[in-house]
DNA sequence: GATGAATGAGTATTCATTCAT
DNA sequence: GATGAATGAATACTCATTCAT
């Protein structure tokens, strides 16, 4: 349980900031457009924020941190690691079919050019990435999973699939059903495509 | 045969602007900047093209293309469809690493916020795209691969993997060999991790 | 027998002011520093002053008015017009020597730019200017003063150099002894450099 | 014979900044304001000078050098001690008279607290005030001065004195002429005021 | 075609001041 | 009286784009 130590009004601006920057993107948001949507005054967002760029930053911890406490919860050391592996499918299709600002912050501002940006999702992701990595060491373990892959490139094999599934979902407009897509995308990544 | 209609300063522009752009980003790239390391006056950027944004666009077409070229050339009707995938992973490892300015700009650049250039891309990308998607197909009539998956989503499934291994390895500061992941990479795609 | 009918607040916003003002230069302090500094909530700040400047304002009024009663205090009616000269001289020097942010304020805020503020600096020096006109015309009548020269102009001429002198020994680090100058100053006044 | 490297819209600059700073002081001019003046654009003034700043700092030092020229130039090695010290004295006194603007820039905005300033306006002054200090120790050796004066003292007080009369004369609104006070002022500095 | 000096629109950020508590 | 969170006006500076030469 996170006890929201912070003010409503950090949340606000953040989630004005969500909406603006889904909607134009980092670089074409103005500050101001921030505060409008989040109801506070322009010199209210820097009490709480040091730069512009600190809201997206803050946003990508808040959001992220909350996505993988879902699969975290989701996510049960008695499952079956192939059960493990489609409920963590299902949660990550599902909760960004249900969250659009949130699909488009992580599919598209996510990859903003900076390094430093990137090196910081990638610490916000890391409990995300060790869960899949547990999964399928499990597997390997309990004998469900084949002994001789290698974890970590399975592993970017499995995010980088999903996440190209939600992307191209996105990105076509979302015109069909993203969860449809769990089982097929499981049985690809347990049975390749080999015969 | 790509006639190069285009006079030697467009091309030159366009590979100060992929230098320049790899090292700061689409965003924190001045247009003087790209013009000096082209050699050019500023303005004679503008003779070439209509605004900075459109720098990034004909780069990708260019880039997008020229890498698309290779993976036709470099993939025969004669081969297996097994062989043919594979052929496409080693060229979409090697050129990239190969390349790293190259490498930034796709894995990086790429993902800039602007829907209509992520759909441009799409475009550009399309050839790629059909390419896999007709060795799936042909594997499937071939009884090289299984008759039962969707070969659109297969498709995500292996161009985002290949593309999550790329972009984990630019990130981690390209410390280990990245053609190396070809094979693993290939018999994940065959044999899924089902044992 | 100053009354001070005012809070003790007010005259540590003042103190506040002196410190900050001197280290920064009025335009670049901020009056949430200066209320840090005197130990008073920011919005205390306007229970006592009106604006910003009003701090700049009332500080300049309190500490010339302070200055200008050890003037009145130290130059009594009974010296010769020669010695309450000499006492001015050194009641100048020696309380900038020993009070360096009041030296700062007088030599270098005082000097801003604003026609409004100069001039209601000029009514809060009004009453040592009287006193060294009131000296002069006193060595006038005496005889102990040439009895053809423009008061006026020699007040000028006797304040103007007093305060260059202090300027110079401020800006240079205050490397030297101040009242050590009291001296030859009083004999330049007196004798001027003919032979 | 200064041979002005400098492109017009330099000057042009400097001189609708002379304007706009003796108007509002620097603190309140606004740069586009500056711009409107001098018939350019916000933008141009960034080609010329780096920061707001610089605007005024450049704009001392090329008035202040003219400034000094005049005063190489008008006082000759000729000239008795006793006239080249009256000569300076009206100089400054005309040049000034003549100048408002300069006389607001020299007497007002010169004053600002930025002590990196005030250091660089001594530079600028060096040339005036080894003007002076040589005319006295001329006057020294020739025997026209007496010989035991502090030089440095001296130019203190004789330049802060001429100092004061202008900006007192300045601060009241020029209401009489200033040169008439060349005579009296160096009358004072030959004599003093002992009888 | 080529140049690069000139343009001026656009915006993040600061900080004096207010006012509900 | 005292507080300090909230306000929002104000502006220096950047840089994509233009156009006279």
């Amino acid at each position: 349980m996170t006890s929201s130590k912070k003010p409503d009004k950090y949340y606000a601006i953040l989630e004005g900031a969500l909406k603006v920057f889904a909607e134009n993107g980092f670089h074409k948001s103005q500050v101001s457009r921030i505060a409008k949507e989040a109801g506070v005054a322009d010199g209210t967002i820097y009490l709480y924020f040091k730069k512009k760029e600190d809201i997206l930053t803050s946003l990508f911890q808040e959001k992220l941190g909350e996505l993988v406490e879902k699969f975290n919860q989701g996510v049960g050391e008695h499952m079956s690691a192939r059960a493990a592996l489609m409920k963590v499918c299902e949660i990550h299709f599902s909760e960004l079919e249900n969250n659009i600002h949130l699909a488009y912050l992580t599919q598209i501002e996510l990859r903003q050019s900076d390094m430093l940006l990137r090196q910081e999702i990638g610490l916000a992701l890391k409990r995300y990435i060790i869960l899949i990595e547990n999964i399928l060491e499990r597997g390997k373990r309990e004998g469900s999973f084949r002994p001789d892959f290698d974890v970590k490139l399975v592993r970017l094999l499995i995010f980088g699939g999903m996440d190209e599934v939600v992307t191209s979902w996105l990105i076509s407009g979302q015109k069909y059903s993203l969860t449809a897509q769990v089982g097929p995308t499981i049985d690809f990544f347990m049975k390749g495509i080999e015969p």
